[in-house]
DNA sequence: AAGTGTGACAACCGCGACGCG
DNA sequence: ACGCGTCGCGGTTGTCACACT
């Protein structure tokens, strides 16, 4: 696939279902790789992103409710702009978005809001989880967030609830270069020894 | 109504780290 | 040790919608 082929900018429906069944049959890895067989005129990278930011399983998109708010600005204060690991402490949020949103609503208000917090917690658990945040054992969604034990769990789900949406959505959709099942009947003719598909 | 400014969000880019042969 | 492919992160840009003049 050439450089100057590949799409770029926003993303279309087709592009994600097909994206999503991809992902589904062979798991959050081989970007590069996935995107062709895939048939997506797209870089690995631009659909890991629109992956993690947009497709995952368990995102949020609505609005910010005020506690994540305080956690993004105690967070950023605390760790600086580390948005991936502020990322990993709110469940469903992806560090794109939280940077955004600092970007675009807190930052200008962050002395604001720590006032606010610094008023409103006196008697509360935020004094307190401030000062411990980097020591707290990992959550399950901590856990889930992390990207290595994320592709372990998801691989162990998406088997199971991989099979189910791929034939759902190839039903629906005709636009596929491969639909899942022809991919997957076809798998026999690819060569996935080495390491290139190996899970280990 | 038309032009301009601004906010919000999606997506891209560059770089460093890591694993593997 | 080195090169290559891949991934993750943080900064930046592009685009769209809406408000304002």
């Amino acid at each position: 696939m050439q450089g100057e082929h590949l799409r770029k900018g926003t993303w279309l429906q087709e592009e994600d279902e097909q994206l999503t069944n991809f992902v589904a049959l062979l798991g959050e890895r081989r970007w590069d790789s996935l995107a062709k067989l895939a048939g997506l005129r797209r870089s690995g990278k631009s659909c890991r992103l629109r992956w993690m930011n947009y497709l995952r399983p368990n995102l949020k998109h609505g609005p910010f409710s005020g506690e994540e708010e305080k956690l993004i600005v105690q967070l950023q204060q605390q760790l600086g702009n580390k948005w991936a690991k502020i990322a990993r402490k709110l469940p469903g949020r992806t560090d794109n978005e939280i940077k955004n949103y600092w970007r675009t609503h807190l930052r200008k208000r962050a002395p604001q809001v720590r006032q606010e917090e610094k008023v409103c917690c006196e008697d509360s658990e935020w004094e307190t989880k401030d000062s411990s945040i980097d020591t707290l054992p990992l959550s399950d969604w901590e856990l889930r967030s992390s990207p290595y034990e994320t592709r372990i769990l998801d691989w162990i789900m998406q088997n199971e609830f991989g099979e189910k949406e791929v034939e759902q959505d190839c039903n629906s959709t005709g636009t596929f270069n491969y639909s899942p099942q022809e991919f997957a009947e076809g798998c026999d003719s690819w060569d996935f020894s080495g390491s290139l598909w190996d899970l280990n």
